[in-house]
DNA sequence: CTTGGCACTCCGCCCACGTGACTGCTAATC
DNA sequence: GATTAGCAGTCACGTGGGCGGAGTGCCAAG
């Protein structure tokens, strides 16, 4: 059993350690924090948090880190999520509200991200499945190509190019444009896939062919969720904390540029609830054995849940990170939600 | 004046010290080309060559490297950019000719790049300025929430979200929406503008405000051309390649995230003809004086030259990474050119 | 349970030294 | 005049020993 003052301890030593890249020893404590009590009383709660293995010695007679142990039970228990400054909060505002489309949006939320926790930032595309139809517009830009435009009701806008196997003039789009906004409107883009499907067996003969390019091109279309694009910004900050990771720093941007080791990293922190921490180890199937992630879902109505989140170090200020990826969050799924 | 024989030393250092990372000398070079002379010769003509500054030795008594001014000789009159091999020919084709829109070939088109040159990639979206106009459409989100559509004749589609002082039918909005499409159907991005502020003068007074919100929303959208974006990829080839940078490579990558100034960068070389190679410190100003810029422009008709290219260490295979870009370069013009 | 004191351990730093890889120079050769 | 061989000189780099400092673990006393 570890004692109230030897948790204390522990956050003191994680807190400073995150702070000053430093094992952090007895005396320094004494120094920095007022517990009431002498270096040798935190050294005897030292050697029971090091039986725990919730802190370790690089070597004989160093000061201690925490081990990942140790950061879970500092997130889980210890780590009090202090919310944002009121200009911190302001600058949520301010710099996201003057998005004009969600591509932007998102741009700028990495970005922001990223400067709050001086961390790697990642955000999740919203999933389109789920939204519905508002409008599809077709666009001739040649005898036989036509651009396909899919527009959501949360305003969302996903082109398409279609090759057209015979020539289409404008007027056969017109009432094809028609056709398809009668069939596909409102519904789901998944439904909507399948009843385009079903319509182009009913389709008169000399505009089966065009019809069924363009309905597997538009459910072809609904089907590739963006989900599984990702963008990221402060890479910089990855550099910055080299020397956290154990050198390897290579694979971790690599896997970050691959995206899809971090979607499903992601797809396995669906489940949490709330802000999801995973620390080192518990990325090492991952190849991120040496980073952590912070992420929470942000809810689009009528979409599936994406994620938000940073990637970092071990050592990171995980306070720091809950706060802004809550905050940023929040707001997100606050604007989102309203248009 | 420098000998024929001196040259092609330089361009053995140059093509060593790339390959090895490691100062070269006499000696390496007498062993793995065979210049028909003994080690002492080279050491003669290498005398040379530093005096021309143009290779220089990190201290006494250590191989020789080649300077900013070496590789530039190198790229001016000695590099020969062999052409790629088919099978890289060929991953052009098919890598790139899978993309469905413009967004996703330039995606496609920066990690190719990154891949073939194992460098950091960089594209800047095609301009929108000089593209005209195929097609207006507003989609009602709500009763004073309209997203505008922009429809370029190249296919590109941007979005803007208008709101409006006042609650606008779906009637009016047809009648706008063609009115719209009147006006500026076929005008470049930029006549459009300014025709549609026009056109908000003679409005009757019912629908005066709201054509002018969308007219100045699509106004203002005809004018924040994509150029200024860029599409980056690789980040993890900076890394790879860290030991060639001063250690600043933080600076590099804050760099290429603020975007700005590869920007600027790309406009001062839009002047050069073909493949501009910029070297080190020619980059200074630029907080990249480590660093060399390989790019070319690629066309879109219609609209503004764009540019694509490769950031990296000084000491890089410019041959290779002005082969790949030249080629996928021309790969670009080709296919946008015929959309 | 807490505290002061003390011996012990081990890292990091500095320095000295030997080794190896070059160069630059000179004198001889083609 | 260009090229070559040989030789002395220079400097980076790796190795090993010695030293100081930070911090622990333990013990005995409060």
């Amino acid at each position: 059993m570890v004692s109230e003052r030897s948790l204390a301890v522990l956050r003191a030593i994680v807190q400073d350690y995150v702070e000053s890249r430093e094992p952090v020893g007895s005396k320094t404590i004494v120094e920095r924090h007022h517990f009431g009590v002498s270096a040798a009383t935190i050294r005897n709660d030292m050697a029971l948090l090091e039986e725990e293995e919730l802190i370790a010695a690089p070597h004989t007679s160093s000061g201690r880190i925490p081990t990942d142990k140790g950061y879970r039970v500092f997130v889980d228990q210890l780590a009090d999520i202090r919310p944002l400054s009121a200009t911190q909060r302001h600058a949520i505002e301010t710099f996201l509200g003057e998005s004009n489309d969600l591509d932007e949006l998102l741009g700028r939320t990495v970005r922001l991200v990223s400067q709050l926790t001086r961390q790697l930032a990642v955000v999740q595309y919203p999933s389109f499945a789920r939204a519905r139809v508002r409008h599809v517009e077709l666009v001739s830009l040649a005898p036989t190509r036509v651009l396909c435009i899919l527009i959501s009701d949360s305003g969302q806008v996903e082109q398409r190019l279609a090759e057209l196997d015979q020539p289409a003039d404008e007027a056969t789009l017109a009432r094809l444009r028609d056709r398809l906004n009668e069939v596909a409107a409102g519904l789901t883009m998944a439904d909507a896939a399948t009843a385009l499907s079903a319509e182009t067996e009913h389709a008169d003969r000399a505009h089966a062919e065009v019809l069924h390019t363009l309905a597997a091109t538009l459910a072809d279309q609904a089907k590739i969720t963006r989900s599984d694009r990702l963008v990221v910004a402060g890479a910089a900050n990855l550099v910055r904390t080299e020397q956290d990771f154990a050198g390897n720093i290579l694979g971790v941007m690599e896997a970050i540029e691959e995206q899809v080791v971090i979607l499903r990293l992601f797809g396995e922190m669906a489940a949490d609830e709330g802000i999801a921490v995973r620390i080192g180890r518990e990325n090492a199937a991952f190849g991120l054995g040496d980073t952590s992630v912070v992420s929470t879902a942000f809810a689009v109505p009528g979409r599936d849940v994406s994620r938000l989140g940073v990637v970092g170090p071990t050592r990171m200020d995980y306070s720091q990170s809950m706060a802004a990826v809550r905050a940023v969050a929040r707001y997100l799924s606050r604007t989102l939600g309203e248009s």
